[in-house]
DNA sequence: TCAATATTTAATGTATACATTATTTTTTAA
DNA sequence: TTAAAAAATAATGTATACATTAAATATTGA
């Protein structure tokens, strides 16, 4: 599960403000930094090998991300995620990824589509039902992931990916240990395939629905796990 | 027009950073800085009488927030805001706006909406509709802008609310410049009441389509403004 | 003259020193 | 012993010094 920007702009060597960025949210993400945990900027500096100053000018951008909390004097914290927490993200999500959709199928209507775009999507639905018969989760999760982030790159409105990717981010780990609670996402496949025979007919209105209904599953399923099974905060 | 995220929150004195970004962020939304202008970390830095260290990381938040782009041996560029732009941001409001809505509706149909929050909601459709009567379109601007916080502050979303300010902020200068090519918004004040009226109903979704027209209206005024001017950058 | 190269300049990126302040510890007095 | 006050501590906030490097300028050789 990459979930990196993988921009890579300017490509050049990064300074270390950005290398220091880049460490810190992947080990978020990741969960090598668990929720709940507290460093100093002087820890990090030391771990990173690098002076103070990068170091507290990546924090400020990951807290500007959700991904953190700077408390001035406990320490950086790595911000756990509650049940309304989660219903927030959701919310969000339940609202920007269906706009996405739609967006896309208007373009399609439009003949604005690479055909590779869309073998893309067809792809990476493929890829679900496939790791669902092998009964191997996290490659289900990583198609589906692979999916989503494929509709927002052709959406044309990078605005809207960044900001989907930022409460993908925030909501990563959670998504990552109810994996194992989940009953088999069986449905998720249609609901792909329908969505892009929706893109395909270039018909927004149809996306943008399969695409609510879809989120708004995923948005229950999730909150009811984290309920279930007392997971107060991930 | 405020726009400012008066949380105030911790309310004893702000460290300098935190001085240095309200204070940019504030020259940036009142176009005291222009759209397009650059200018050095240092020079930031003597206008503010402190170092460079806290206008940079006021900086880093700004360009995360979308406003500035930090352009290494260049300058602090105030980044102007173009049709594409524009429709990016409003496509993403048009999503979220409407869902702010659903949620406040839901909320209102387990009586979970206090009588004073829909009282506000009624007043400033009332200032938005005496503004268009005495021709004022800057009051006007200003009673929906209050109108549609107001909404956020109601949908118990932080997340919701801190995102959709932030495209707000972004949109702002470009709002406030083409106020007087607009036509008189007068279908505006009918579909305030008529979201309020869905609200009190407790009607999610009859709130979030009500809101989605009148946000999607709201989008094509302005693109239509922006080319027919040729206003290509704000 | 002009293009290629070397030099200088000026701005940022980074480290570090210092100032400030919340917290903790120690001291003191009842 | 314990609560209040004082001192010490430790972390961040901020300034500044230095390193790096892109851009601008000057130099050189054809």
């Amino acid at each position: 599960m990459s979930l990196t920007n993988t921009t890579n702009e300017s490509s050049c060597k990064a300074s270390r403000t950005q290398q220091a960025y880049a460490i810190l949210r992947e080990r978020i993400l990741d969960n090598s930094f668990k929720a709940g945990e507290q460093m100093l900027e002087t820890t990090l500096a030391e771990n990173l090998g690098m002076s103070r100053t990068p170091v507290r000018e990546a924090c400020i951008q990951l807290e500007r991300e959700g991904l953190i909390k700077i408390n001035p004097r406990k320490g950086i914290l790595i911000k756990p995620i509650s049940a309304h927490d989660m219903s927030e993200i959701y919310d969000i999500l339940c609202a920007l990824e269906p706009q996405a959709a739609r967006l896309v199928a208007e373009k399609s209507a439009q003949g604005q589509i690479a055909c590779e775009s869309l073998e893309r999507l067809e792809k990476t639905t493929a890829d679900m039902a496939a790791a669902l018969a092998n009964d191997n989760l996290h490659e289900w999760a990583m198609a589906d992931e692979a999916f989503h982030f494929a509709l927002l790159e052709m959406c044309d409105n990078q605005r809207l990916k960044d900001v989907v990717l930022q409460f993908w981010g925030q909501a990563h780990r959670a998504r990552f240990f109810t994996l194992p609670y989940r009953k088999k996402p069986v449905d998720s496949t249609k609901d792909h395939i329908a969505l892009v025979n929706a893109i395909k007919q270039g018909d927004g209105e149809l996306a943008f629905r399969i695409h609510a209904e879809h989120r708004l599953k995923g948005k229950y399923n999730l909150l009811n796990i984290i309920k279930n099974f007392d997971l107060e905060s991930l």
